[in-house]
DNA sequence: TATATTTGAGTGATTTTCACTCAAATATAA
DNA sequence: TTATATTTGAGTGAAAATCACTCAAATATA
């Protein structure tokens, strides 16, 4: 059985003296692995209870500003888009299963009661490029792992239906905000980017007219080699050029008059 | 100077102990005037500060359904669309102006120490028929009144932001939410309903492509007669095909691919 | 009765969407 | 070495949507 570190419990202890009680956040991190769109899970205890990362706001904290610090426990990163996408208050919503967790381990009863209440949770989604890690970030996480957005019905609380809200927001994001930027590697191909699309839209789309609409609006530069090591023909290597690209982003909707 | 009534703030006193500390809600009801959007101002107090109708969410109550209760107590109705637009919680968020309001008048300490916190809001939208009436839904609501949206600027605390972002979600839902439902009355001109557009839009549109647009939608139907008492020719009336409105809204976002 | 104004209806150029074909490049098999 | 299968790159054209227009009909007002 894996031990508690004692140092940074009683500092999760003293931390949640400041919390605003009863409100918390979760962090939706997507990244796209070149097949599938993923989100890191953080187990909570050791029994198998998977969750999606979160955290607590601060009384003198912003709540931007405390999703983007707990962001930052979590990868380490800082300057990634991050968007509210849904708040989330069903009564049944509390840790009590995840505290069960904690039966073998010596928790303080002050961290209990807090965890016993119930919770209105906070959605923000962001986007990781590949490379990142997920971090240890809480004392009460025991281990960490990315989840498949398909798998994510495994998840424990209402934390499969904050990814599936997520995804919808991501989805209706596309033409607006600069996803692609934290999405893509320094160097891609155009098939690779379909794919990433395919991800998001979680459907296929026609080749030639995806290929079309992205050389069209300029926001490729052709870097004159190609991709080594494929099965077949030699795939060409883009980069994105982003000042085009923030420049196609756009809210508007076609209403047709 | 208005005098509170005692029994409804003892009752107030007694509720505020079964709420969630530090969440409130706030509705941004909308409606149509044939001309602009308004929503509803509510008096806190009798100094001159304007909000947004609010209220809380009881501990053994979902989130929805807490927006659904003060979307009733505010305007008697709870069959309309609700929606969620945003959560707002800078550390600045707090009713101590407003509670200033009430220097002469007996609060409670109970009272006075739960509105002095800072809150975190839920923001609801919905959108009322232009007959329902706002009404004084809490005892510190000394008046209310229909606020043009281009005049929410006057409003307190940072209500006038929750009503700009109610407006962008709102506009966003357009072809997805079926709002021409609730917006509109039972019969209708094809000029009324483009204003009823540009009012959302917050732009003119081209009146021979909306007129074309709206009725190749085949969601309108043609009541045979005509407005009467009206400047120059008089315009046709229609109704809402409902069915054939709920067919047409759609999520899909146009790719070109 | 003439005029101005608003509504209803239509036209056509341009752009976008979308299903499709064909050629080029290369790994793999024969 | 050569043939084949598979993947990528490029293009075509029909259909639909967008968008800036014109013109006629109806009626209040002059």
């Amino acid at each position: 059985m894996a031990q508690l570190n004692e140092d940074a419990l009683r500092k999760l202890d003293n931390d949640l003296q400041g919390y605003i009680p009863q409100i918390s956040i979760n962090l939706v991190i997507f990244r796209f692995n070149g097949e599938a769109l993923e989100v890191p899970g953080v187990l909570v205890g050791d029994k198998n209870s998977w969750t999606i990362p979160g955290g607590f706001i601060d009384q003198s904290e912003n709540l931007e500003d405390a999703a983007r610090r707990i962001l930052k426990e979590q990868i380490g990163s800082e300057k990634l888009l991050l968007k509210q996408f849904g708040c989330f208050g069903n009564t049944s919503r509390n840790f009590g299963a995840e505290i069960e967790n904690f039966t073998n381990h010596q928790l303080p009863n002050s961290i209990i009661d807090w965890f016993s209440r119930r919770f209105i949770t906070i959605g923000y989604y962001t986007v990781a490029p590949p490379e990142l890690k997920i971090l240890n970030a809480s004392p009460l996480f025991f281990s960490t792992k990315w989840v498949c957005v398909k798998d994510t019905n495994t998840l424990a609380l209402d934390h499969a239906n904050l990814v599936n809200e997520a995804l919808k927001i991501l989805r209706s994001d596309l033409l607006s905000k600069p996803l692609l930027i934290d999405f893509l590697p320094d160097s891609f191909t155009i098939p690779e980017l379909q794919k990433l699309y395919e991800a998001i839209l979680g459907r296929t789309v026609d080749r030639g007219n995806f290929r079309q609409r992205m050389l069209k609006q300029n926001i490729l530069t052709k870097l004159g080699v190609t991709k080594k090591k494929t099965s077949r023909r030699p795939p060409i290597l883009y980069t994105l050029n982003k000042q085009e690209y923030l420049k196609s982003l756009t809210e508007d909707i076609k209403l047709g008059f």
